[in-house]
DNA sequence: AGCACGCCGACT
DNA sequence: GTCGGCGTGCTC
């Protein structure tokens, strides 16, 4: 037998069918094997099997080895990968590299075994325990033990009776058996079981999903509106039709609180898929799923991959998220990934938020999908009341704070009544830059055309794109002058100011400096929704779906922030990174309050925002995406070379301009924009990088097939150069 | 990705 | 004269 493997190399070199013979019969399409590669052996997939082969039969090697027995890929995962390797653009290896734990390759993780002990079939129990001497208590107490209570952990029994064990199994009394044991995370979560009754509303929504002919359902419904309970009966249903499901979720910390109701509800049926797990853990869980005894995935982004057979419902939680696509090759769209899985299993698709991206809500409005809505809160109270606090106002008042007026204030009403209060800005550190206040000279990465930002907790300067860390300086680099301002705030400058504001309140500060230990945004959050802290300062990973029922005041300190980013998304991320922030404010009984901070009080978008009209936002959207001919009407082509030799990236990037000029030229009505230029990070990491933006109409997969080629031939070298549709960021 | 093969500069 | 630089090409 011959079998098509693709060797686990990620390298457009390499990226080719190699065929090698076999007899094993356990080896099918979809096993993972050792073959002979060059002079090395390296780890393969095998993707098809087949009696005769395609290539010169003298020079075909045989398989070194079968890796496991159960194939890691199914059918369904081998067509998404090949999938995913045309419309990302990326080498099969990587592809299929999606679908494995990291831990399987290069066999990084060892299973991890429990031995038990129990007294040998063959042994005689009256036999053995006469042949023991009168003064062999111990052993004598451990036979009647394992007689009792049979098969027993060796841990448990070395700490019990010691030695008599050992004497025991070389008496040939005692069989030791080894099983498999699976690391099981968040074994101690707990939630009361309790089984929630739903609402009309939410009956309405799971029949109306249930009974949709269109595979995908669009659930609209605002923060509170108790999506989550629409998600659990879906679960629960597809799991009585003896078929599995999927729940995404846009960040690992959310993904514990999710976990928690699935556990509570579903046992030890939900397995964790995500990258704050230990590697074993993560090895024993996708175990789990991929041998059916799991039958719900859980996790962020990546567990969209989840091995899982017999698909029944995929739930993608906060649909718009941006963290569903994804930031390094492959760059997939997760939406587009369930859809492929919902199309191959004939299973439901749920995409739910508050805020739905214009791409998926313009879907539901020309009926692709099914859509519905869940207009109020679950309590029926009221969304809370956005206040604008004009900043332009405050500075020419003389209030150089990060606060204003009407938020210190509010600040003050609530921690006087006892409730707790969120602050959000998405800007960690303590200032933005560190600005000479002689001579202009702001502090740059060295390697990295961008301002460091000053982190006062280790007085050091760090850059965000890169992570360097640098000596805070005394005196400016460029004229010496020790005179250094401070320029634009983060998280630490706020609770830093808070502090004097507020000397007796508790205080917590959540970003990616105060987050990096494992599960440390889960206790960050365990301690405030415990009230130990009475205000909670954090960046974008507190806007999302945590609910804290003493929460009565949410400010936002600098709503203007995300609109200035050049991006034709800008609006609608403002949009609904407002709607959330806002909605954690007044979840339980209370009445909340939200402030939000801004230069620009007249703006569209945040009048949109305060006043919860998402369609309003989404008609006036829609219509200048239209007129500017953005996504969803086009789709945007990115071309990026970067190379550590500037003469080198920008001779390479003007050749490939030229060379794409000419694709363009035979398909002039195509092309919306084409344009070549220094990207807006002139350099990262030591490498400078220039662009070719394209924007393209729908479709049209020829053209990018075209550039794709023409891009590929000149990544090599020193060069790197690559291709994106419709990237997350044009950094 | 590695590793071998192959063509031009500094050197015992 | 050679030793060795890493540019190019191949791996079933």
């Amino acid at each position: 037998m011959f079998a098509e493997v693709i060797v686990d190399i990620s390298h457009s070199e390499a990226d080719k069918i190699f065929e090698y013979s076999f007899e094993d019969c356990r080896i099918v399409s979809g096993s993972r094997v050792l073959v002979p590669f060059g002079g090395k052996t390296i780890e393969g997939i095998v993707i098809k099997t087949k009696l005769n082969c395609d290539f010169d039969e003298k020079k075909i090697k045989p398989i070194t080895s079968l890796l496991e027995e159960t194939p890691a890929m199914t059918a369904e995962t081998l067509a998404l990968s090949e999938f995913i390797v045309k419309t990302c653009y990326v080498s099969r290896a990587l592809a299929l590299r999606q679908f494995l734990p990291v831990e399987m390759r290069k066999g990084r993780v060892k299973e991890q075994f429990i031995r038990f002990a129990e007294i040998a079939d063959g042994a005689d129990f009256d036999e053995v325990l006469s042949l023991l001497r009168k003064t062999a208590q111990k052993q004598r107490d451990l036979l009647l033990f394992l007689q009792e209570n049979g098969k027993t952990p060796l841990a448990e029994l070395n700490a019990e009776f010691g030695g008599a064990v050992k004497a025991l199994v070389d008496k040939g009394a005692l069989k030791i058996t080894a099983l498999k044991r699976l690391r099981s995370p968040y074994k101690d979560l707990e939630g009361g079981a309790k089984r929630v009754v739903l609402t009309e509303k939410q009956q309405l929504a799971v029949e109306s999903i249930e009974k949709s002919d269109k595979l995908t359902t669009l659930l609209f419904g605002v923060t509170g509106s108790g999506k989550t309970e629409v998600y659990l009966d879906l679960i629960d249903k597809t799991l009585k039709q003896g078929k599995t499901a999927i729940m995404l979720v846009p960040e690992i910390s959310l993904t514990p609180q999710m976990l928690k109701q699935l556990r509570a509800r579903f046992g030890e049926n939900a397995a964790i898929l995500h990258s704050g797990l230990s590697a074993g853990e993560r090895y024993d869980e996708w175990w789990r799923l991929r041998t059916g005894e799991a039958h719900i995935a859980i996790g962020a982004r990546s567990a969209v991959f989840a091995p899982v057979e017999n698909l029944g419902l995929i739930i993608v939680d906060e649909e718009h998220d941006g963290s569903y696509t994804s930031e390094s090759a492959p760059r997939y769209n997760t939406a587009e990934i369930a859809e492929f899985r919902s199309r191959f299993n004939n299973a439901k698709l749920v995409l739910g938020s508050a805020t739905p991206s214009v791409e998926s809500f313009l879907k539901a409005k020309n009926g692709e999908y099914n859509l519905f809505e869940l207009p109020d809160r679950i309590n029926k109270k009221p969304l809370p009341d956005i206040e604008i606090a004009d900043m332009r106002k405050e500075v020419r008042r003389g209030n150089n704070t990060p606060f204003s007026s009407i938020l210190k204030d509010e600040l003050e009403k609530c921690l006087e009544s006892g409730n707790q209060a969120i602050l959000f800005l998405n800007q960690r550190g303590y200032s933005k830059t560190v600005v000479c206040t002689e001579c202009g000279h702001v502090q740059k990465c060295s390697s990295c055309d961008v301002s460091l930002t000053y982190h006062k907790e280790d007085d050091s300067l760090l850059c965000h794109y890169c992570g360097a860390k640098y000596k805070m300086i005394t005196a400016c680099t460029e004229c010496g002058s020790p005179y250094i301002k401070y320029g634009g705030f983060g998280t630490e400058k706020i609770v830093y100011d808070l502090k004097k504001l507020f000397p007796s309140a508790r205080i917590l500060r959540m970003d990616r400096d105060t987050t990096q230990t494992k599960e440390g945004h889960f206790k960050i959050l365990n301690e405030f929704s415990e009230r130990k802290a009475d205000i909670l300062v954090g960046t974008q990973m507190i806007a999302k779906g945590h609910d804290f029922p003493f929460v009565t005041l949410v400010g936002i300190l600098d709503a203007d922030m995300s609109l200035h980013f050049s991006d034709y998304r800008s609006a609608e991320r403002t949009f609904q990174l407002i709607t959330q922030v806002a909605g954690r404010s007044g979840r339980a009984g209370k009445a909340g309050k939200v402030v939000l901070q801004t230069y620009q009080p007249e703006n569209h978008v945040l009048r949109q925002a305060i006043n919860y009209d998402y369609n309003g936002f989404f008609e006036r959207e829609i219509s200048v995406r239209k007129a500017t001919a953005f996504p969803p009407f086009t789709k945007i082509v990115r071309v990026l070379v970067q190379s550590e030799n500037d003469e080198l990236a920008m001779n390479t990037v003007k050749e490939l301009y030229a060379e794409l000029g000419e694709i363009r030229r035979s398909n002039e009505s195509c092309f919306k924009f084409f344009g070549c230029m220094k990207a807006p990070l002139k350099k990262l990491q030591g490498k400078y990088r220039y662009q070719i933006l394209m924007r393209i109409d729908n479709g049209n997969e020829d053209i990018t097939d075209r550039i794709f080629a023409a891009v590929n031939v000149k990544n090599r070298g020193k060069i790197n150069a690559y291709m994106e549709i419709n990237p997350n960021n044009l950094t």
